[in-house]
RNA sequence: GGGGGAUUAGCUCAGCUGGCUAGAGCGCUUGCCUGGCAGGCAAGAGGUCACCGGUUCGACUCCGGUAUUCUCCA
């Protein structure tokens, strides 16, 4: 069977069984600042097992694509070394949120493996948890025990321990036992040798899990306790890989049809082959699973960056290029040309692959291109660090350095020492890479203590598309501590008129007032798991009473404001660009709105002002808010209103329509667009490749902006006698100002000759040598100019020079380098002990020095003393 | 969010421990030479040494801050 059916099939099969088939949602996360990457098919619907949003549909059933990379599934560096690892791979799963439990789950889970897929009874093995003695003191799965006894015989029913079968998604949470089915693939001949029932849950290629049934039942508090969930849920992971690899009789994943396109075209592009050399090979997984990771998130809108997921990409982007450059010798950009066949191959599923690959394409190239550029750099870096090394082995710390300053990867550092017979000081690279991760943990280092749940109020309406001041109660709250703000309090009210931070629109900010008058400000709102939650630096006296809720109304305005502007920029983009723009972030604050698209090319000034002039035409119309709140998402799309990539949208979507502009979107607008008053692009300019960013103003900023140039604009024409034309007036000062700059430049040339003409005159010869001590009228540079001009004169000079300015008294002492060799003189010596007489210090070279000091009064004296250095 | 590095001519970069009248290669301008292959020779223009402040007789160089950017950690 095809991957493609396998996965069709899966969703079918639980169609049947009254499965609502949801899409995946995007790999990348936006509003769980606890998560990155969706990491298992669950992440979606955390919020249900949660209970903060009642679910839907009691049975959901879908395909997840996932990327584990970081926190506690970290597989990054494993994957490529064997054949079932990977970042980035599809989960098929089925949920049942208080609906059906153990006994439909297991059944089915059966039926679709034996009947659906007709894999050999007699392969499958199952996990029971076995229960465990610690503080948790939990029993044995015995109502999972039984119900796999009814169908399967006892000898492929195994007992797990707590890490194999007890699932938690995190340190606090829903979480639950767990049965898993495992299959055994092994040849009938190594089967007869030793029991598949062995090797289950011991890492053998062959011998694999496929399929986790968790069965969520307690929820983890802070304090480690465990307490029992009011419904029970069933969440269900399947590896569709692992699946495939089993439907087609293959003995690793990357055999499947999932990845032998990819291979086949990575064989081609690189002149290699795959299956004869064992490092070659590792190197051409690697390739192979991080073009798929890396792809489905750039068309997820996540771009590699330097900080947070963005980085996260960029690392496994470079884990790939560095593979390919050591054991695949590509010296050059290739793994955008991968891009092609991904799309091929799995466009029909996930079709944000086809529309996206031109700039999918064109990130990952410009990535390899930075990339190729900063190993060429660490090359260089890391032969100058041989060569100036003692010994045969390497300083842990240097190679550190390379690593964390430069970026050059530390197993390359390792593997060129190798090569030219040098060690590398591992212990020294490990203490200081634990140093840099300790001071990065203690900087962002939160605790968060369990919540205070006043009173059980399931919906947390938000009111503040209408409201922006109302009365509310607080249903929960809690302390948290982090060293950057200290201690602060969340707060959750029962209903709020707080926008919280979403869509690219800033939190926002307050104050809650108590009946008694105390006011305790609200300093940001954000949402987590679908709640929101208020940012506050006290808590209220009492808890209980209600509070007048009122949001900055300034801020929220000027907001608002921009976050329109916002819309009809995207409009005024695809207009004037055309359609292949698309929104790529987006950042709206009070003070100025952030707009990042895809587009090929800089803007020109031409292109910029029709934007400005299209925006600002919308602004004049007046048009008014065309708000439409749970809309079902079908007829949204129907109106021609704009989804973006790598957004979670439920089945009823808010749309915005200013005249021809229809977004999905949750954020707060103006109630008509004149109340953006003007808006103002402030900068236009690239991000990536392929991507551009623009940033603008509107309302109070545009108006302080207009304000500001005009100010400078007016000083400037006073200063320029009310001229009405000061371009042209400056244009001509500029050019006179040369011509004058010329001319007093010739002029002090002619005056430095009759100077130095003069002074030619007074140096007398002693010894041989031409001596003159002289104050004259000039300041520091003036000096060095003529010293080095008589210099050029004279092969015997001695010179001392000097001046007096703002009270401080200045020698400079020049010497002939003929002299200084010859008769052993020395600039420095001269001005420093000449220098006593000025009450000062100073220095330089043999044969130029220059001291400064206090005292003019001791110029005189200075100069009457420089003879005694020639006589 | 935290640590480290970088910012010098249009471009790519030197400039050590504070004192060199801030340099190189490429590019540019001008002139001359030349049957070519990045033509040769000569002359020249081009710098707020990112910005602000401090230390110092003296800062491209040291210290603090800001901006931009690279990089590592979270």
């Amino acid at each position: 069977m095809k991957s493609q059916e396998i996965r069709s099939e899966f969703l079918e099969f639980f169609k049947k069984k009254q499965h609502k088939i949801v899409a995946s949602a995007p790999m990348v996360i936006k509003d769980d600042p606890t998560l990155m990457f969706t990491n298992a098919g669950m992440n979606q619907f955390k919020e249900f097992f949660l209970g903060n949003t009642e679910p839907k549909y009691a049975r959901i059933a879908d395909t997840q694509k996932c990327l584990r990379v970081s926190g506690k599934h970290n597989d990054l560096e494993e994957v490529g070394k064997d054949t079932y690892h990977h970042t980035m791979f599809e989960m098929l799963g089925n949920w049942s949120f208080g609906d059906y439990f153990k006994k439909e789950a297991i059944a089915w889970a059966w039926e679709f493996l034996t009947e659906v897929c007709g894999i050999d009874r007699d392969t499958l093995y199952v996990t029971v948890f076995e229960g465990s003695n610690d503080a948790d003191n939990l029993e044995k799965d015995v109502e999972a025990l039984n119900l796999w006894k009814e169908i399967v015989p006892e000898s492929q029913i195994l007992f797990g321990n707590k890490k194999d079968n007890f699932w938690e998604m995190g340190d606090q949470g829903p979480c639950g036992p767990c049965s898993e089915i495992h299959v055994d693939i092994r040849s009938a001949a190594e089967k007869a040798k030793i029991s598949g029932a062995s090797l289950v849950n011991n890492d053998h290629p062959q011998v694999v899990e496929i399929w986790n049934l968790v069965f969520m039942q307690y929820n983890r508090k802070a304090n480690g306790q465990l307490e029992s969930l009011p419904a029970k849920h069933v969440d269900t992971g399947m590896g569709f890989e692992r699946l495939c690899m089993v439907m087609q009789g293959v003995q690793s994943n990357y055999d499947t049809d999932v990845f032998t396109p990819i291979i086949r075209e990575i064989e081609t592009i690189t002149n290699s082959s795959y299956g004869k050399d064992e490092k070659v090979n590792i190197a051409i997984r690697v390739i192979a699973d991080h073009i798929r990771a890396v792809s489905f998130s750039i068309a997820d809108g996540q771009l590699p960056s330097n900080t947070g997921a963005g980085y996260v990409i960029r690392r496994i982007l470079r884990r790939a290029i560095r593979y390919g450059f050591t054991f695949l010798d590509t010296k050059e950009p290739f793994m955008f040309r991968l891009v092609n066949v991904l799309s091929d191959t799995m466009g029909k599923a996930f079709p944000e692959l086809k529309s996206q690959k031109q700039l999918i394409e064109n990130v990952i190239k410009e990535e390899e291109h930075s990339f190729l550029k900063t190993l060429d750099q660490g090359l260089v870096l890391l032969d100058t660090i041989i060569s100036n090394n003692k010994g045969n082995q390497i300083d842990g710390r240097k190679a550190f350095e390379l690593y964390d300053t430069y970026g050059f990867p530390i197993d390359l550092t390792a593997l060129i020492l190798q090569e030219r017979g040098l060690t590398l000081d591992e212990k020294g690279f490990d203490v200081a890479m634990q140093e840099q991760k300790d001071r990065s943990r203690s900087a962002s280092e939160i605790s968060k203590e369990d919540w205070t749940v006043l009173s059980k109020d399931l919906e947390q309406e938000f009111v503040g598309y209408d409201l922006l001041e109302t009365n509310v109660k607080l249903v929960k709250y809690r302390k948290v501590t982090s060293k950057k703000d200290g201690e602060q309090y969340q707060l959750v009210f029962n209903l709020t008129p707080f926008y919280p931070e979403g869509g690219g629109q800033v939190g926002d900010k307050g104050y809650l007032e108590a009946a008694n008058g105390d006011v305790i400000y609200i300093l940001d709102t954000k949402k987590e798991n679908n709640e929101i939650i208020h940012f506050a630096k006290n808590l209220p006296k009492n808890t209980a009473e209600t509070f007048k809720a009122v949001v900055d109304e300034k801020q929220r305005r000027r907001t608002e404001a921009n976050h329109t502007a916002t819309h009809l920029l995207h409009q005024a983009l695809r207009e004037i660009l055309g359609t292949h723009v698309e929104q790529k972030g987006s950042a709206v604050h009070s003070k100025y709105l952030r707009f990042d698209f895809s587009h090929f090319s800089k803007l020109t000034t031409d292109e910029l002002k029709a934007v400005e002039n299209f925006v600002n035409a919308r602004i004049d119309g007046n048009l008014p808010l065309e708000e439409g709140r749970n809309v079902p998402m079908q007829k949204a799309i129907e109106q021609g209103a704009m989804a973006l990539f790598g957004e979670k949208y439920g089945d009823a979507v808010r749309t915005i329509r200013f005249g021809q502009s229809i977004e999905l979107c949750g954020g707060t607008h103006v109630k008509a667009t004149g109340d953006i008053w003007h808006f103002k692009i402030k900068s236009e300019g690239a991000v990536a490749s392929g991507i551009r960013r623009i940033e603008a103003i509107t309302s109070d900023a545009a108006k302080e902006f207009y304000f500001e140039s005009n100010k400078t604009l007016s000083e400037v024409k006073d200063l320029l006698n009310n001229t009405n034309d000061p371009v042209k007036m400056v244009t001509s000062l500029q050019e006179e100002n040369a011509k004058l700059k010329k001319e007093i430049e010739s002029l002090l040339r002619d005056k430095a000759k009759n100077l130095i003409g003069d002074l030619l005159n007074e140096i007398e010869t002693i010894n041989g040598i031409d001596f003159l001590a002289k104050k004259v009228d000039l300041d520091a540079a003036g000096i060095k100019d003529l010293s080095f001009e008589m210099g050029s004169n004279k092969d015997n000079l001695f010179l001392l020079l000097a001046a007096e300015n703002e009270d401080k008294a200045l020698l400079s002492c020049y010497i002939s380098k003929e002299l200084v060799a010859n008769k052993d003189l020395s600039a420095v010596t001269v001005v420093r002990e000449l220098g006593k007489h000025i009450q000062g210090g100073g220095g330089g070279q043999p044969f130029f020095a220059t001291a400064g000091g206090k005292n003019p009064g001791g110029i005189a004296e200075a100069l009457n003393n420089a003879k005694s250095y020639v006589v």
